[in-house]
RNA sequence: GGGCGCAUAGCUCAGUUGGCUAGAGCGCUUCCCUUACAAGGAAGAUGUCGGGGGUUCGAGUCCCUCUGCGCCCACCA
């Protein structure tokens, strides 16, 4: 059956019998969730081809922490989307990841099963963790596991917190095919990114390189640029003593880092300086060391900050890298991976002939360099900070006290410390130059557009290329060994990679091509990669993963590339970005044509809700609980594209009222008896009214769906509907009550007005519109048809302007009416025995059109008309 | 420091290419059991459209500027 071609008209069933007494949304949830999973109302049909289908790049989320609202919103905003590309007759390829690869569920199975990676152990099958004791509490020291049995817990871990997920999205009501589920940690990922990885090599864009890498020093890994943050952090202006080689006068340094001297390489000032420009190439003396430093000119200096002239250590930060690069200037190392300074450090004395770490490590008097190194070395940056303050006072090298001040440190995301920066091999992906980027990144339509600049000042802002190797455990391995020769040393930079046809493939537990088993970790045989595949490496694919390339190529054919990518502002620069990159370097093409972003859930200061501070009548399963799916998925719809939505349960109250009074005015609407079929002619002009108007909310909310943007959709037939029920129902149920032609046009008309709302309210309340729909259709109307306006126009006939009037006056004096009795303080059924209409005499005429109508519901028993030049009513109300 | 966004009733928000007296709901006040709905209905009150300047016959809307808030980015001296 297709849903792709235009539907007749709507057919009602002799099904009004199952219309409730009492219409309630109690229990609607759980019996459409079942009835949806039982007639798989959302499953993919794999019949069709790619033009009849929308696909979506649903976000995998991180299977980690606590659920919160947010967790509820941004995934409605999709399914939204989702729903009404369905009812437009695609067919909706809607699959669903979990991420559970990575940091966050690292840190999860070591809190909860109390063991921590050791790679260099062996596998054990017969693992079991750490239990609790009688009190439930595990053991305080964690017990140390192999890479496979923890890669093991990490899944039993996710698979508990997929269930908890599953059911949030469930409830809420998201339309995913759950048939179509994929972890970011399975082998088909796995196989995937290590497939793309391969490629990448293959292409030379992949490559292995020791350089400067920023290092979280607590969690002992690399982390890539996309990952930092800043944090304010107090620090301190240290005002060291250099010693300008070819005067001896003094060089004033001012450094938040004292600690790094013994890296320093050189300083730098700005060539435009004046008070430095005689001392560009020449010598100073670091204090305490004694090295012999060049004075340096370079753009990036800053002449007031400090005293104009900074000292470049490798590496302090990421200015000192650019410095250091374009400088051409040696590396002295003194942080190591576990930040602390290294220990073996041997400065020398300056000798002509030296070569090697002699000419790195050398001063003008060694013997005290060497001496105060030892107050540093092993010691932990923090300690040697305070040791190396001590030492400069001592020596009164240092200008008065260190300077209290506030900046801000570059932290890893994740982090706990302040990032260094140290020298490591690593795996990098060669970025395409920003203009290439940008160029291909123009055939992506982004809703809503201004977040297109946000990738854009990514791109241009890129430093280096993407490192995408990490020092965890659990994560994608690398698909790579390294030779070790005849002495047993490891050469990092021969990589041995595997085939294809090995993946997926963990390199500690499979022997390196052409090896065997025995070879591994022994002169003359390989080592494994150690290493595991930054988070985003794998995410960047979640197209093709989701869409099963080279592993389920039929299916590929049909969804790929797809046409949708929901996600988050947060991560345009992370998950958006190397997604494209990605896309680009592997296929010379986008994997997705549109990318919706939406913005966070806010707390009403406008703070972004954090899990810390969720009390727990905040979390979504309340919020379900108390208010019910749709009346949630209002609320969130509330929030447009890319706009923050703040977390209010008074609309998620009205959202309620919303799906009730949709159940209460269907009830009504069907109440009333089919008229034959629904071949009656709509003839009377407040219905031909009625049903014009509403073919133009059909338009403009098809309009402003076509672009995304669901929220002025909902908003648009929300306005509509609440009018409909309060000034067309009203009017037209004295007449609908009645017998005749003139009740059967009203008949008709609301059914048809019910349909079409019911329709368009179905992507946001799919729960009420169901049951509604079930009272008197065949099929769910989560796959009918989008309405269409035509078909409206044409039952409103010949209605014209002065129609359209007639509804406005209609509703305007019935509103004037029923003040007349609110301000008598009677109840709205008083009789008014008689009334008088002044107005204009093109309104008048119009009132005349629908004058019955307006009679009926404000129960006038006569009327007079009389020309004047605004709207006003006269009354004589019954006696009470 | 740069970029983007936001600022409309006590609250949450509409207000499209400038165009009648700036709207809705919540909350508030008053009234009403009325045969779809009391988890309801009707009526009412509520605004220097963040401040200042400009363009225009006309500005919530366009331009400039300032302020506040949020997010993103940026070179830790």
């Amino acid at each position: 059956m297709s849903f792709l071609g235009a539907r007749g008209p709507p057919v009602p069933s002799p099904r009004v019998s199952t219309i409730p007494d009492k219409p309630t949304l109690d229990g609607l949830e759980a019996k459409w969730r079942a009835k949806w999973s039982e007639l798989g109302t959302y499953t993919f049909d794999r019949s069709k081809t790619r033009d009849e289908v929308y696909s979506i790049d649903t976000p995998p989320p991180t299977v980690s922490g606590t659920l919160h609202p947010g967790h509820v919103c941004s995934y409605t905003h999709t399914d939204a989307i989702a729903r009404y590309q369905r009812m437009k007759g695609s067919e909706v390829f809607y699959p669903m990841g979990w991420d559970d690869n990575g940091l966050n569920v690292e840190r999860r199975v070591q809190l909860l099963k109390a063991v921590i990676c050791d790679p260099s152990l062996p596998y054990d099958p017969d693992f079991t963790p750490p239990q609790p004791d009688a009190k439930g509490k595990l053991p305080k020291d964690p017990v140390r596991v192999s890479r496979p049995n923890f890669v093991e817990l990490c899944e039993e871990v996710v698979v508990e917190m997929e269930e908890e997920y599953h059911e949030l999205w469930s409830r809420v009501g998201l339309s995913v095919d759950w048939e179509q589920t994929y972890t970011t940690i399975g082998p088909i990922a796995t196989r995937i990114s290590q497939k793309g990885f391969l490629r990448l090599l293959d292409q030379g864009v992949a490559y292995r390189s020791g350089a400067p890498t920023l290092w979280d020093v607590d969690m002992k890994t690399a982390v890539a640029q996309a990952e930092l943050e800043d944090r304010e952090l107090p620090g301190a202006y240290h005002k060291l003593e250099f010693t300008h080689a070819e005067s001896g006068e003094p060089i004033w340094i001012d450094t938040t880092r004292p600690e790094l001297l013994p890296s320093c390489v050189a300083l730098v000032a700005h060539p435009d300086d004046e008070r430095y420009q005689p001392l560009f190439g020449q010598t100073a003396t670091t204090p305490l060391f004694g090295a012999q430093v060049p004075i340096c000119a370079h753009e990036l200096a800053q002449p007031d900050k400090g005293t104009g002239i900074a000292m470049i250590c490798t590496f302090g930060d990421t200015t000192d890298v650019i410095w250091w690069r374009e400088l051409d200037l040696p590396i002295r190392a003194t942080v190591r991976h576990d930040g602390r300074l290294e220990r073996d450090i041997e400065w020398q004395p300056i000798r002509a002939e030296a070569s090697g770490d002699e000419t790195v490590w050398s001063s003008v008097d060694a013997d005290e360099a060497n001496a105060n190194y030892a107050e540093l070395g092993g010691k932990t940056i923090f300690t040697a900070q305070k040791n190396i303050v001590e030492l400069l006072m001592a020596k009164g090298k240092m200008d008065g006290e260190p300077r209290p001040i506030t900046h801000p440190v570059k932290f890893w995301e994740n982090g706990k410390k302040p990032l260094e920066i140290v020298t490591s091999n690593q795996w990098f992906i060669r970025y395409p130059s920003t203009d290439e980027i940008l160029e291909r990144s123009k055939g992506l339509q982004f809703h809503p557009e201004y977040m297109r600049v946000r990738f854009e000042d990514w791109a241009k802002g890129l430093q280096g290329d993407w490192n995408i190797t990490r020092q965890r455990f659990f994560g994608v391995p690398f698909p790579i060994w390294y030779p070790i020769d005849e002495n047993g040393d490891v050469d990092f930079l021969a990589p041995i990679p595997a085939t294809e046809d090995m993946l997926p493939v963990d390199p500690t537990t499979v022997a390196a091509p052409g090896f065997d088993e025995s070879q591994r970790n022994q002169p003359g045989g390989f080592a494994a990669d150690p290493d595991v595949m930054d988070t985003w490496n794998t995410s960047s694919m979640s197209p093709q993963i989701a869409s099963k390339w080279e592993e389920d190529p039929d299916l590929f054919d049909r969804v790929y590339p797809m046409d949708l990518r929901p996600q988050a502002h947060d991560i345009i620069r992370t998950w958006l970005f190397s997604t494209v990159v990605k896309g680009h370097l592997l296929f010379d093409h986008l994997p997705f044509e549109h990318v919706s972003i939406s913005g966070f859930v806010v707390d009403p200061d406008r703070k972004k809700l954090s899990k810390s501070k969720d009390n727990a009548s905040d979390g979504p399963f309340e919020l379900l609980d108390e208010f019910g799916s749709d009346a949630v998925r209002y609320w969130a719809c509330g929030g447009g594209p890319g706009r923050d939505t703040t977390m209010d349960k008074g609309q998620m109250k009205i959202g309620r009222r919303l799906a009730i009074k949709l159940l209460n005015a269907s009830k009504f609407a069907l109440g009333l008896g089919s008229s034959d079929g629904g071949t009656t002619a709509v003839t009377e002009p407040l219905d031909k009214a009625m049903l014009l108007a509403l073919a133009d909310l059909v338009d403009e909310a098809t309009r402003v769906f076509d672009d995304y943007d669901y929220a002025r959709a909902l908003e648009r037939t929300e306005t509509f509907f609440w009018n409909f029920t309060d000034d067309y129902l009203e009017l037209v149920k004295g007449r609908a009550y009645s017998d005749g032609p003139e009740a059967e046009s009203a008949k008709a008309a609301l059914r048809l007005a019910l349909e079409t709302l019911l329709k368009l309210f179905a992507p946001f309340l799919p729960y009420a519109t169901e049951e509604v729909w079930s009272w008197w259709q065949d099929g769910s109307i989560h796959r009918s048809a989008w309405p269409s306006s035509a078909p409206l126009r044409d039952a409103a006939g010949g209605a014209d302007a002065g129609a359209a009037l007639s509804m406005t006056v209609a509703a305007e004096v019935l509103s004037l009416l029923r003040k007349s009795k609110s301000d008598a303080k009677v109840s709205m059924r008083t009789e008014i025995v008689s009334a008088t209409v002044h107005d204009t005499a093109e309104r008048l005429a119009a009132f005349e059109l629908v004058q019955r109508d307006v009679l009926d519901a404000g129960k006038v028993s006569a009327v007079e008309t009389a020309e004047a030049g605004e709207l006003s009513v006269d009354v004589v109300l019954a006696e009470a």
